[in-house]
This record gives C-alpha cells, sequence and structure tokens, in this order.
DNA sequence: ATAAAGTGACTTTTT
DNA sequence: GTCACTTTAT
C-alpha cells in the first residue's frame, strides 16, 4: 500500500500492527487521525477484514466525521458498512436494538444537561427538599459521578447524611427517567455496558460482530466507556486504542486517564508504540509546551520533536485588563491581516471559560471584524428552539414529563402551577404519564380520566390534550420538518415570539434556522432528528469554510490546529481556574489545557495575561499565570531584549481608539484625591485612598465600605462625590 | 393566571 | 453583570 510511505516508521508500526491490543501513545501533533484512519484502511484493505467488523469510535461527531471522509477518500466503496461515531451514538444505536432488555422502549428521548437539572429540581421540589442546601447542579454532578462508576441508584454507596439524601433524589431521578422513557447522556454509557455485562448473548453477539475496535482519544474514556470497550474486545482482544495522558482534561466528567494505565495492566498482551515526532508546530513551540507540562509529577517524559526548526519565539504580553487584552488580539489580527502575510482564518483565540468570550466579541465587533465562536449552547440552548424540541419530543413519545412541562404552558394557555399539579398528582396516583392522561383528555366528555378531575382543570387541559393526539396522530405520516411546521402553525407561534423587538425578530430567525436544519431529515424519522439534535457538540459546530477568526473555549480547542494561536487571561484564578486551586488533581489537570492550547499552534504562539481581571464583572488585581514561569526565557519574545522589563507597566497596550484626537489632545484633570467620599452604582460608597494619572486617565483606588478596595477608571466608572 | 419587580446564584470545562 | 427563579401586584 504505498500510502505507507508517507509514514515515519512508528506510524507505519502501529498501522500495521497484528491483531490483539494495541496502545498508541500519541504526542499532539504527531498524526493519530493519519494513523487510525490508516489502520481501518490497513484491516479492511489489506488483511481483508469485512468493514462490518470494525468499530471505530471517537468523543465527537465532527472527529467521526473526519475519520469517516479520509476513510472513504482512501477505500471508496470497499468502506462500506463500517460502524463509525461516537460513544454516545454508538451507545444510542445498540440501545435501541436491544430495548427488549431493558427498561424502556426503543424510541425512548435523550435529555440533554438542561433537561437533566430540570429532573433533579422537579425531584428536590418533589421530596420537599431545600434546594438551597441541595442544590440541584451538585446533586446532578454527584448522580452523573455514581453513573460514570457504573453504579446504579440502588447501588449509591451511603457515607454521609448528604449521600443519603442524594441516593433518594437519585432513586427518583431514574424513576423519572424511565417514566418519561428517557435516558440521559451517562445512562447511554450506563445502560450499553450493564447490557454487555448482564447478558452474556448479547456481549457475545456484539463481540462477534465488531471483531476489530479502534478507540480515538482514549485518555478521556470514563468507567463505563473503558468497561464496554473491555466487554466487545472480550472475544478477540483486538483493540486498538489511541490517547495521550497529557491531554486528558475531561476529568470532571469522569475520564480517567489512568485508563491508560489500566489497558496495559488489562491487556498485558498489548504493543505499545510512541509517537513522538510532531508535524504541526515550531520547536519552540514544542519546548514551551513540554516546559509546561513538565511540571506535572508521576509521567513518562515525553521529547516532542519536529523537522521544522526553531520558528519564532512565543510573544509573551501583558495588559491592563480584559478588555485591553482582547484590542490587543484584535488589533494583531487586524495588522497581521492587513500585511497580507496571514489570512483571518489562521487565528485562534483560546480561554478558559466561557464567560471570557463576551469581551473579545465586543473587541471585534468593535472593530468590525467577523469571528465564529465554538459552541452549540449558543444556538441548541436558545429559548425557541427547546421549545420547538419539547413539543416534537412530546409528540414523539408522549411520556417525556420533562417535555409536557414545558410545552403545556408555553405560549401560555392558561394552565396554571395549580392544574399541573391536579395532572400530575392524579397521573401519578393511576401510575401513567401525564401526557397519556392528557392524550385521553382530548377526547372530551368521553375520556375515562373526565369524571375524576375537577371542572375547571378538565376544560383547560382537553384542549391541548387534542392538540397534542393530533401530532401524535400526524407523526408516522408527517416528515420531522411538516409536523414541526404544523406545531407551529397550530399554537401560533411565530405569534407568540415576534413582539415587534429585534429580539423577537432575532428569535423567529432562529426558528427558521432550525426549520432548515430539519430539512434535511425529509428521508429520515424524527427519531433520528431528535438523537442528532441532543447529540450535538460545541466542536461539531465548527465550520471550517469561513475564513475569519476562531473563538474557543481550552477543551473545545482540543484536536484543531492553527497558524497562530492566542491564549488570553493567563491569571492566577483564571488558569489555573480558582475552583481547582485545592485539589492537586485538578491543578493537574490545568496544566494539561493550558499544553493542550499551546500544542495547538503552528507558527505563533502568543500567551497574555493582565494587571486586573473581570470577575462577575467587577475588575480586580491579578497576578499573572504560575505557567508562564515555568517556559524558560529564550524562548520568550516579549517585546524587549533581554526579558528584563517582562512584567513592567510600561507595556501596557493602548488600543488604538484611545488614541483618537478627543482623547489625546484634550488632558485628563485629576478630579478626586485622597480622602474624599464617592458613590459607584454598583458597589455603595466608598473613600478615595489615592488618585492618578496614567495614559490620559484618571486611575482612582478607593476603598469600599461593602467589597473593599477596587482600583477604577474614573472616566469609565460612574462615580458621584458625597 | 400573568406580568412586573426583586432576589440570589453563578462561571470551569460538555457527550 | 446576567440569568433564572420567586415573590408581589394586578
Amino acid at each position: 500500500m504505498d500510502v505507507l510511505r508517507d509514514l515515519n516508521p512508528q506510524q507505519q508500526q502501529a498501522v500495521m500492527a497484528g491483531t490483539g491490543p494495541v496502545l498508541v501513545l500519541a504526542g499532539p501533533g504527531s498524526g493519530k487521525t493519519r494513523v487510525l484512519t490508516q489502520r481501518i484502511a490497513y484491516l479492511i484493505g489489506q488483511m481483508g477484514v469485512r468493514p462490518y467488523h470494525v468499530l471505530a469510535v471517537t468523543f465527537t461527531n465532527k472527529a467521526a466525521r473526519e475519520m469517516g471522509d479520509r476513510v472513504d477518500r482512501m477505500l471508496g466503496e470497499r468502506g462500506r458498512g463500517l460502524t463509525l461515531g461516537t460513544f454516545h451514538s454508538t451507545c444510542g444505536r445498540i440501545l435501541r436494538r436491544e430495548a427488549d432488555h431493558l427498561p424502556f422502549d426503543s424510541n425512548y428521548v435523550i435529555f440533554d444537561a438542561d433537561d437533566q437539572i430540570r429532573v433533579v429540581k422537579q425531584v428536590i421540589k418533589d421530596l420537599n427538599l431545600d434546594d438551597k442546601r441541595y442544590r440541584p447542579h451538585g446533586v446532578h454532578a454527584s448522580i452523573s459521578r455514581a453513573k460514570n462508576e457504573l453504579l446504579f441508584a440502588e447501588d449509591f454507596p451511603v457515607q454521609t447524611y448528604r449521600d443519603e439524601v442524594v441516593k433518594r433524589v437519585y432513586l427518583r431521578y431514574q424513576h423519572t427517567l424511565l417514566a418519561s422513557n428517557a435516558v440521559d447522556f451517562d445512562d447511554m454509557l450506563l445502560w450499553t455496558a450493564f447490557l454487555l455485562e448482564e447478558s452474556p448473548a448479547v456481549r457475545e453477539r456484539y463481540s462477534r460482530r465488531y471483531e476489530h475496535i479502534l478507540v480515538d482519544e482514549f485518555q478521556d474514556t470514563n468507567m463505563a466507556q473503558y468497561t464496554l470497550l473491555k466487554h466487545l474486545a472480550s472475544f478477540h482482544q483486538n483493540i486498538f486504542v489511541v490517547g495521550d495522558p497529557d491531554q486528558s482534561i475531561y476529568r470532571w466528567r469522569g475520564a480517567d486517564f489512568r485508563n491508560v494505565l489500566r489497558f496495559d495492566e488489562d491487556f498485558p498482551s498489548a504493543q505499545i508504540i510512541l509517537l513522538e515526532q510532531n508535524y504541526r508546530s515550531t520547536q519552540n513551540i514544542l519546548d514551551s509546551a513540554m516546559a509546561v507540562i513538565d511540571g506535572n509529577p508521576h509521567r513518562t517524559k515525553k521529547q516532542l520533536f519536529t523537522e521544522r526548526g526553531e520558528g519564532q519565539k512565543i510573544m509573551l504580553q501583558e495588559l491592563y485588563d480584559d478588555r485591553e487584552m482582547a484590542s490587543f488580539v484584535v488589533e494583531r489580527i487586524a495588522r497581521s491581516v492587513a500585511s497580507q502575510r496571514t489570512q483571518p482564518g489562521d487565528f485562534a483565540v483560546m480561554y478558559r471559560t466561557n464567560a471570557q468570550s463576551r469581551i473579545l466579541e465586543e473587541a471585534f465587533l468593535a472593530a468590525n471584524l467577523p469571528y465564529k465562536l465554538v459552541g452549540a449552547q449558543r444556538f441548541y440552548g436558545r429559548r425557541e428552539i427547546k421549545d420547538i424540541m419539547a413539543y416534537l419530543r412530546l409528540a414523539h413519545n408522549p411520556k417525556d414529563e420533562i417535555s409536557m412541562l414545558r410545552a403545556i404552558n408555553t405560549p401560555r394557555r392558561g394552565i396554571g402551577t395549580k392544574t399541573i399539579a391536579s395532572l400530575r398528582t392524579y397521573a401519578q396516583s393511576l401510575d401513567l404519564s401525564p401526557g397519556n392522561v392528557l392524550l385521553d383528555l382530548g377526547v372530551g366528555a368521553e375520556s375515562e380520566h373526565w369524571e375524576s378531575l375537577p371542572n375547571r382543570v378538565r376544560t383547560t387541559l382537553s384542549p391541548f390534550g387534542k392538540l397534542l393526539s393530533n401530532w401524535c396522530n400526524f407523526r408516522d405520516d408527517l416528515s420531522p420538518l411538516e409536523l414541526m411546521d404544523q406545531i407551529i402553525k397550530d399554537i401560533a407561534y411565530r405569534n407568540y415570539i415576534e413582539d415587534g423587538s429585534d429580539e423577537g425578530a432575532e428569535r423567529w430567525e432562529n426558528v427558521m434556522e432550525f426549520r432548515r436544519l430539519a430539512a434535511d431529515y425529509n428521508e429520515k424519522s424524527l427519531m433520528a432528528f431528535l438523537e442528532d439534535v441532543a447529540l450535538v457538540s460545541d466542536q461539531d459546530t465548527l465550520d471550517a469554510s469561513a475564513n475569519v477568526p476562531t473563538l474557543m473555549t481550552l477543551h473545545a480547542a482540543k484536536g484543531l490546529e492553527f497558524p497562530v494561536v492566542f491564549i488570553v487571561g493567563l491569571n492566577e484564578g483564571t488558569l489555573p481556574h480558582i475552583r481547582s486551586f485545592d485539589d492537586p488533581e485538578a491543578m493537574q489537570e490545568e496544566r494539561r489545557l493550558l499544553y493542550v492550547g499551546i500544542t495547538r499552534a503552528e507558527d505563533s504562539l502568543y500567551l497574555l495575561h493582565s494587571l486586573n481581571r473581570y470577575n462577575f464583572g467587577y475588575s480586580e488585581p491579578a497576578e499573572p499565570s504560575r505557567y508562564l514561569d515555568d517556559i524558560p526565557m529564550l524562548l520568550i519574545d516579549d517585546g524587549y531584549t533581554g526579558g528584563q522589563k517582562r512584567r513592567s507597566r510600561s507595556s501596557i497596550f493602548r488600543p488604538e481608539k484611545w488614541e483618537s484626537p478627543e482623547y489625546t489632545e484634550q488632558v485628563v484633570e485629576q478630579e478626586y484625591s485622597p480622602g474624599m467620599r464617592v458613590g459607584h452604582p454598583a458597589w455603595g460608597e466608598g473613600m478615595i485612598l489615592n488618585s492618578k494619572i496614567e495614559d490620559n486617565e484618571e486611575i482612582v483606588d478607593i476603598f469600599f465600605e461593602d467589597i473593599g478596595l477596587k482600583k477604577v477608571v474614573a472616566s469609565l466608572a460612574k462615580l458621584t462625590v458625597l
């Protein structure tokens, strides 16, 4: 196979490894996707394995699609029939097929993060628990963790009183899901692992079917995923995994990079292959990445190398605050593009938390430069999309209680909390789902439930029940798009959403966009549409076609590469994030996160930190990230020779608009002096401690009674002299 | 039952 | 500073 000529010896060794377990430890940019796809091509093209017997799993749809495209290019027709998908979609398919062995039907719906929290909230309310003491997010996190550890509610370990409460919530949570004929993300893995574990016949069937298993990003697997892989490989041990423990960044989601070590123990005959040659970055970038990651204990050091040469130094820049950081980024990009050396699409800006994106977006908007932001939440999380989804889901599966609760009074149709409560209690007393009672009430006085319910309740519910039963009747004869249009018309959704405001118009635009997405499913089922929408990830929404800079979190950046990378907010508290401070394991993950970010860069890397960082909308003094100290000076270009003034104040960057005539000609006078008392709209009253003019701005230190010392720019803060 | 006004948590990362 | 949820007034 001549493709092998393009591979280095280690890559070739991996691609052509014989049968049995193989562990490929692949550094960043070492061509792991190529190895995976070539391996598939090798198995099918050279070893005569039928595509039907090959299973390849990834974490994102995008990665799966990319691999699929590459395999397609190499094998064409010969590759048809290969199973290639994310863990969740693969499990989803198995669960639908094997629903007979499971406590739900094959037309189950998938509860997304938002639905999961809603269920927990509902349960906490139903159990009369205090949602201040037991925060839905926290309780859900405990449940999710348990599921990832393959623990059902019945087996939830109880050591504290809180555990006891969580267990009760978990039991009822799971009950609600099953009554709704629903599974959550964690369940998809959990039920599949359970199925393979409990039913030897099913296990054997799938293990024989998937004779060759390939896994991408293996370091991100959790216990459930690892277990199900082990079961699938139980008959043949033909499991080929690719991963990098240094790029494990999903610990909070249950991922355990120790699965890489476990693999070696569970499959003692495993061949281990190291890929260390990097084809992406310059040596300076790799050296700084290694300098950062070497700060983590207990790891096997990797020696990443490239044939690309040293390249430019790492650009380190200190700025006054996040706003200046954003302006700096935009300015640099604009200048670089203007100089014709680069294209807008060559740039990526990465940050630790989503909240940091806003200030960047504002800077791009202000400069009139287009950009794209990675994040599905922006679309699928919108109220109007969730509303329509609730209706579609309800039509598909009337048992879905969460969708029922959302749809029943959106738009308002006079069904309030009281009415809903009596519907729920009544349904519960008969062990029916509220949706089914609702459906039946649609027929009016003929309904078997009619006499049992108060007049007010049944007359308000009946019309909605009628609507719902209509949709349920249509659903199999209509395409997802036609059903959506019918629903939108029946509930007069446009009228509800378009209130004349710009926001209303935008919402309706989103609904139209959602329609276009549904139009792709004319030949497919409503179920397929619902499943795909539930399983899209942020990374999947990235469209590579637009030639504009990309903004994303460091998490979303994994697997991507860009000629120029900016990592912003390299401050203590942001990266590493303050929430990780007290947990050594979490701190190691923060470091890996930066490692992932650095290794995305091909040619240029900017590391930015600021003297002040915004937190909850307040600006407060900030320290540079500790990780910056780990990067050797000689790799760094901080705009000065020798790096002496590395963190000096004079390096503060001033955006251009501040140098516009109005600002530069007019000299700011010092208005405030120590001892004066002032009022601030948000922070209350305070006393001036110090005031000085800097870069034609008056910078005032104020001690506020309520929140302590703050540094503000007088012209921006709306101060009043008291 | 609903709209308006007030309160409090929230910001880590997502299939 | 923002969101979602709760209380209050209509």
